[in-house]
DNA sequence: TTGACAAGTGGAGCACTGCTCCGATTATAC
DNA sequence: GTATAATCGGAGCAGTGCTCCACTTGTCAA
């Protein structure tokens, strides 16, 4: 790559990268071409789309995400280990509008966020698993429910200040559903 | 109202109806306009802005599932009544968006929107407290709690179809959540 | 050191958006 | 039939995503 070319990328990611932690995911690509002091045609050499600049901005992310569910694989508590990975996951907020991306790139197998976090969902996936085996988490669930819900709670968080403050609260009872239940509906009556 | 005017402001809630159902909350005002056959400063005359549309697109809705809680007060089984209004809740997905515009509404006392849930979100906050009452719902459980989560599975069923497919489900999960717990993690282990 | 030239640049331009404004129109009351 | 206030419609403004291409510039062989 040329020089001025690879100048211009670092420029341009710098800029996106503020100006999307202020504006979120649907911030104007024009406001981060000015930042980067670089025309709109430079932004769209670089990065051909709008998921592209974010898969970038992601990548590094979903990486570090993936090798720590690598990691979780050999804890002791398979449930703990789930828990604890999804905290991380939501723990890490960079913009509004990112659990949307996400959940997107599922149905979207062209997507440069799809190949991005494949890795990642697989490494969860085997988490899941795991606790799964355990008998922690009921069987029925697969990593799809899971992605789901936990992608919903980061969603609910992006809606309103006092609403990710309950994040934690929101994920624990996301978490006790999922998992395995000694009491079916008619015996919960009877308590 | 003159004859015109109220011949138009129906025109533009059929045109609204059908391209925002199609669109979704984020259909442009000017399709709908045209549709109606009607310049955009008559849409704007009448709905002032966006909500104020798509608050009266929804205000019926919000009525009947509000008339409907009210009704399921005098259940014989409070955690099945509650289950039964939030599945009737999530079956009506009139647009993509409504998750997304209903949170906002949370936050904003000034919408338009805000008003016209409000009394829905009374009288499901009732249902809410008499399954807690009866011991089958955590008592941490806020209603708000309640409308994140429900809006949470909503949102999650707008974003792919295979994700709407599995919208009972998920809800199923996230009522678990809710449920009176037995067990604490450390018991979890032991099953 | 100097061209040659591909690689890279930047912004004008198109079709769209939300929203405002105001001269033209028209339903209605007298 | 006319006065007039209510209503209408679309031009216009500033913004958007994205494309296109005349121009500039970094690189490298001569």
């Amino acid at each position: 790559m040329r020089s001025d070319a690879e100048r211009n990328y670092a420029r341009i990611l710098s800029a996106a990268k503020t100006i999307v932690a202020k504006q979120g995911a649907q911030a104007s690509l024009r406001d981060v071409a000015r930042r980067a002091e670089v025309g709109m045609g430079t932004l769209y050499r670089h990065f051909p789309t709008r998921e592209a600049l974010l898969e970038t901005l992601l990548r590094d992310r979903f990486e570090a995400l993936a090798a720590k569910a690598a990691a979780l694989e050999s804890a002791r508590d398979p449930f703990a280990a789930l828990a604890e990975w999804l905290r991380e996951f939501l723990s890490w907020t960079p913009f509004r509008g990112l659990a949307s991306a996400l959940m997107a790139t599922l149905s979207d197998q062209e997507s440069a966020l799809h190949a991005s976090c494949h890795a990642m969902r697989q490494a969860v996936g085997r988490l899941l698993a795991r606790a799964q085996e355990s008998g922690q988490v009921r069987p029925e669930v697969d990593s799809l429910d899971l992605f789901a819900l936990v992608n919903a709670v980061g969603w609910v968080s992006e809606q309103a200040p006092d609403l990710a403050a309950r994040q934690e609260r929101l994920l624990g009872f996301v978490l006790d559903g999922l998992a395995s239940q000694q009491d079916d509906a008619d015996s919960r009556e009877c308590r």
